[in-house]
DNA sequence: GCCAACGTTGGC
DNA sequence: GCCAACGTTGGC
């Protein structure tokens, strides 16, 4: 059992979404090689993911979810009126993978990113490293725990 | 809206 | 295979 954390944009997506729909497949946007390897490699059906929103007002964890289904090729990929259309991708070979993930709670309140870099015992987060820009990143078992106290 | 940091692209 | 140019991310 691993712990990730995802970054989703409120106005693209955000968790109330996630809460009504209760399972939705994940990674439709995502088109960089690392993020693809943990999708397609690393994630498994159990896992607890983080809900985490970026550019916005509120940031910070909002929730938690968790992985519902093994690796799939992203359809967007071979669909070529979507803007994620990926003409060197195959059905033979596919290039970017998804997964579906499922809604589990929401928080009580927001853990604010200030409050994460605040945190002693969460630095080496990935997420609080400079340039982090990946959209999904793995989280240790001991910072998972910390977070859910913050809370 | 600014800008630093990074990934990707493409000419050579 | 190098690297400059460009596009994107995302906190502030």
């Amino acid at each position: 059992m691993a712990y990730w954390l995802m970054k989703s944009e409120p106005d693209v997506y955000n968790i109330d979404t996630l809460r009504k729909n209760s399972c939705e497949m994940w990674g439709k946007s995502v088109r960089n090689y690392q993020a693809r390897n943990m999708i397609r490699d690393d994630m498994k059906i159990g896992d607890g993911i983080f809900f985490y929103q970026s550019n916005c007002k509120d940031i910070g964890i909002l929730g938690i979810a968790k992985v519902a289904s093994k690796p799939y090729p992203d359809p967007t990929q071979f669909d070529k009126n979507s803007h994620y259309f990926d003409e060197k991708s195959s059905k033979d070979d596919p290039r970017w993978f998804s997964i579906d993930v499922e809604f589990v709670r929401k928080f009580s309140r927001t853990i604010t990113l200030a409050e994460i870099k605040a945190e002693k015992t969460l630095e080496g987060m990935i997420l609080t490293r400079r340039g982090n820009r990946l959209s999904i990143t793995p989280v240790d078992e001991n910072h998972w725990q910390k977070i859910l106290s913050l809370e």
